[in-house]
DNA sequence: AATGAATGAGGTTTCATTCAT
DNA sequence: AATGAATGAAACCTCATTCAT
């Protein structure tokens, strides 16, 4: 977050929603310099071109997403807490700030190979912080040793992202954060039956 | 698939590869057309218009997808061992075929709301072949008997899913069918340590 | 000249024409189709792009010139004949063509170098046309053996070249032709006064 | 030259270099001011706008062009010695002046109809210099006395212009202060052979 | 059934100029 | 006198779709 540009953050904001609104593909920077009242010129001070727009609204959220999820982490005490939280957070902060659900899980990914890529740069700090559960949770011998953990790590994240984009194209009907427990579950013990 | 229709598969056909070699947004009918050997507005006689072009391609690959997935689980003998070649025949016909995989992981995703709704619905029968997988777990009480169907199922859709698109951003430089035992004791046995 | 294109060159007359009365930098493609009385896309089916348009008029038009320079040349006796003659022709073409006067004179010169290179680049064939002239008379013995030709070909360019902006600049408002024996004078025997 | 303005001196000075090193077109005010070393607004307290600085380059070089001129020329004794100066100052100044070369010969002239009508008046007072000369030699009697003097003096400019135009496209490869003798001799004698 | 020439709407970005400080 | 952040108009080109042949 640039401290002390507002415009650059009110860009952002409107950025965020002139797409949730719109749509990818009707997003004209227009449109975004007049949800943020200011010129059309001005955004150029501010951002490269619209692709920099784009991949910074993707870079300021996800940093604050991040950050918020680490906070949350950091007092847990073992890994299966820290997972849980993390699930939680992540449900939770997309189900507070619809717009940004929106942009994030259907926007965004209409975007071309090259903006993809510079997305998912922003997303590696994100994966960075699962691996670390993962590593965890091996050490504290509660998760298995023989994990792989990119393996692992995508379809940790696969399963969230799934359950989100499911739940943002079914016009976010039902609560989200709900859904915590089964995804926790899910992750940690898998479809077997306990064997008691 | 339409029947003696030569025209209408070349087309089908000619789509997959260009949107495959160029991408998404550097699709244009035109380009389809040249690779088909037809004229551009010999499209229309066939396809209602672009978008229909995209959604056909979808159903019909999608269609011959299923088709052969159903085919392998018929003469398995339980949950488990359908689930296992499910992953397995997922990730094997993806891997098998490029361009397909190029197309429904990347370049598919790009295109808009509508465009998505349309490919979601083409990929029911598919999600059903998994629900039924997931319920008849639950009879053979292999599967714990609480899971919320439709949330296990977009987390089996979002695991595999997440795996495939990895693999194709990574272009393609390890082998995908070999992933299949993690996935699948994943998705069956989470991440925990059993207990003896 | 593209024979059987009438769009073709009903764009490259309208160019010319949107040329002269509006000026270089306000010729806008949309001007120039409107004109033709096609639409902006059409342009796009037969030329390039804009700049493209630009260096087919001034190749077109510059080809038509020089051939009727060349024909008229043909018959002429001697390099002194051929001289007054190339001169005659220069200004009576652009005397008669006052769109055509103001384009290359004036508007033309205001594209950018790369431009201005591929203009050059049409303009070769009429100097080596001068050129020969000038190895004509040395040859007949009417010319000083000693001229440095580039250069002389230069100063006559330059000379014909200034007559014509000057004329165009003063809008017109004098018969061009009419300083063909002056200009013709100047060059054959320069100011001095000759000897007895 | 406006004394004592400093910034006044410093903004046109910047402006040559700025045209001479990116084209005309990409002399952005800005970029002006950023090589004079002031902020983008002082340059309207010294310019009404950015053709006032260009007809002000042009005004200010041509300005110390010409007095150089008509100083190396004031003790010559005859019109043949003087035409003989200017064009060789003429060359000379712009052979030690590579960027004011490419400004005034190429890139000025891609400027609009007006600022070109402007840059013509500035030009005036040269072009008086050369009828000057003219006149004298007539009354010499060394050159002809049916001159037509407006006529004499464009095809004398044009032969001069012609040659250094030439000679900044070929990237001032050669030398063009020795083409003197050479263009001296053409405007004087043409290209006849003298009769004994 | 097949063709392909023609259409025309729509958006990103630059940059000269202003004016509050 | 000097600054520099903000303004906003303006145009080239692409490409899905049509329709006369």
């Amino acid at each position: 977050m640039k401290k002390n540009k507002p415009k650059y953050n009110q860009i952002i904001e409107a950025a965020v929603e002139v797409i949730a609104e719109n749509g990818y593909h009707a997003s004209q920077v227009a449109k975004i310099a007049g949800k943020a009242g200011v010129a059309d010129g001005t955004i150029y001070l501010y951002f490269k071109n619209k692709e920099d727009i784009l991949v910074s609204v993707f870079e300021e959220k996800m940093g604050q997403f991040i950050e918020k999820i680490a906070n949350a982490i950091r007092d847990k005490n073992n890994a299966v807490e820290k997972l849980y939280t993390l699930i939680e957070m992540h449900f939770r902060q997309l189900s507070e700030d619809h717009h940004l659900a929106v942009v994030t899980q259907l926007e965004l990914r209409q975007s071309d190979k090259e903006l993809r890529l510079k997305i998912n740069h922003a997303l590696k700090p994100y994966l960075a912080v699962i691996d670390d559960i993962i590593k965890e949770g091996i050490e504290e011998k509660v998760f298995r040793d023989n994990l792989n953990i990119p393996l692992v790590r995508q379809m940790i994240f696969g399963t969230m992202d799934e359950i989100v984009t499911n739940w943002v194209m079914k016009e976010q009907k039902y609560d989200l954060t709900s859904q915590t427990p089964d995804a926790h579950a899910f992750i940690t013990d898998g479809l077997s039956l306990k064997m008691s």
